[in-house]
RNA sequence: GUGGGCGUAGCUCAGUUGGUUAGAGCGCCAGGUUGUGGUCCUGGAGGCCGCGGGUUCGACCCCCGUCGCUCACCCCA
């Protein structure tokens, strides 16, 4: 006997149906317009990769690497994850195709994390971000932060917190982590359950964590921005003072280190105030200045950032941000049961303009209700008499003033007829 | 990986101490005479009460298991 259990989305998945994939489909295009004003170039890897991208890419101690891939096996005995993050498989991509540099690209992804699911946290979510491979010029660290600000700006949403902090580069973190290792190593019984034994894994993973035991032990200790050298600390100066200069609002977080061991100097995080819950990075993002390195290329500076499409999503409508929706210019009533309906829909969309029309010879009264629903400005209908004079009679859906409501108008005048009623809106 | 809450119509939810044919609102469909939406009125369709097992004369209700949803911790987007 066959199974016939409803199947379902995977845990931790969902879709994104039309009523909330407008809201999708426009941020994913106003991003990919900011993208191409900024000058960069739509890159599309594949969404599985070697698990050695993601391994040596954002680090085999970082929590995502250890616990969070969704790896497995093809058929031919390849190891793939499906990518947790975007920086990687671009990095990689840089590597494998040498394109001339600086090389700007943007991306919109799924992307995949074996975890919990929670308030605005999925197994699958989606992703946009820009990568920017071959210089370390500080200026364009600034560059990649308003981007993304101007994006959340232009989308509508109002309360973010970009936090900045630096990371310093290999040799003066080698120096700040001896010291950080010390002082947890001195003071290891003091910290939470997870970190007693767990520290020397990854040190700076302490500095993330939220429980009070820890944040007492690393606020005694070495701080990292004592220990960057000059360069660092010139670099984040000019990051800082370029965000001063093109009027964007940062705080510095000392504590910032974000979940990726690939960054390095500048790494930055916008919180969504909206959200309430402690998902409320809808952000992020930093400079990599090893990674190309560790995926077997050239040394190459390299920056980026990410912001997940859900969690902003989330955060503009806990800030009452609705984005307009596309929305029908026509809708056909056609009541004489032929193909007159069915020539006037496609005349129209010929012509540019968004029609639609009811199906299966619905009464008159059934497809106005139709008509009304779809939100479309206009109603044109067919009817006997209509079909008689070779005319068609339009009438506005949206104003409700009695005078004027309905007209008729020929075939010919149609279109430009919906191009009238559509822009007096 | 750990812990809490919850699974009844498409959606949001009622369902009395376990007791006949499981309800409401919204939505959907059809009507309210002679071609017209958004308001109003009437009618209708639609539920293995998540799934499996147990207790009982009898289970939507109690018990166990299971699957799923949800929230939190951790971490992240």
């Amino acid at each position: 006997m066959t199974d016939v259990t409803p199947l379902q989305a995977p845990i931790g998945t969902r879709d994104i149906l039309p009523g909330e994939s407008e809201t999708f489909a426009t941020l994913v295009g106003t991003f990919a317009t900011m993208a191409q004003r900024y000058g960069f170039g739509l890159a599309l890897t594949p969404v599985f990769e070697d698990v050695g991208v993601f391994h040596r890419g954002i680090g085999e101690q970082s929590d995502v690497a250890r616990k969070e891939m969704y790896v497995f096996e093809d058929r031919g005995g390849r190891t793939y994850a499906l990518r947790p993050e975007g920086t990687a498989s671009i990095v990689r991509a840089f590597v494998q195709h040498h394109p001339t540099t600086p090389w700007k690209v943007w991306y919109v992804t799924p992307a995949f994390r074996y975890e919990r699911p929670q308030a605005g946290r999925y197994r699958q979510h989606h992703q946009l971000g820009v990568e920017v491979l071959g210089t370390e010029d500080a200026t364009l660290d600034v560059e990649v932060i308003a981007l993304a600000w101007r994006f959340y700006e232009s989308v509508g949403l109002r309360r973010v917190t970009l936090l900045v902090n630096s990371m310093g580069h290999a040799a003066c973190r080698a120096i700040y982590l001896e010291h950080l290792s010390a002082h947890l190593s001195a003071h290891a019984s003091s910290l939470c359950d997870e970190h007693r034994e767990g520290w020397s894994r990854n040190p700076l993973r302490v500095l993330d964590c939220k429980k009070e035991e820890c944040v007492a032990v690393t606020n005694a200790g070495p701080m990292l921005n004592d220990f960057l050298c000059d360069d660092c600390r010139e670099h984040f100066a000019v990051v800082t003072a370029g965000l001063d200069a093109v009027g964007i609002a940062w705080a510095h977080a000392p504590r910032l280190v974000r979940g990726f061991d690939y960054y390095t100097r500048t790494t930055f995080e916008f919180i969504a105030e909206a959200l309430g819950s402690a998902q409320n990075a809808v952000g992020g993002g930093g400079r990599y200045d090893r990674l190309a390195e560790q995926l077997g290329g050239e040394p190459t500076s390299g920056i980026g950032f990410g912001s997940g499409i859900e969690r902003l999503m989330l955060a503009l409508e806990a800030e009452g941000v609705a984005l307009p929706a596309p929305a029908l210019d026509a809708f056909v009533v056609d009541t004489t049961g032929g193909t007159a309906g069915l020539a006037l829909v496609e005349t129209l969309r010929a012509a540019g303009l968004a029609a639609d029309r009811a199906y299966d010879g619905r009464s008159m009264k059934s497809q106005m209700k139709v008509a009304d629903r779809s939100g479309a400005s206009v109603a044109l209908l067919i009817g006997p008499q209509e079909m008689a004079s070779g005319t068609v009679t339009i009438r506005d859906l949206r104003n409700s003033d009695v005078a004027d409501r309905q007209h008729s108008v020929t075939l010919a005048d149609v279109v430009s007829a919906v191009r009238e009623a559509t822009n007096r809106a």
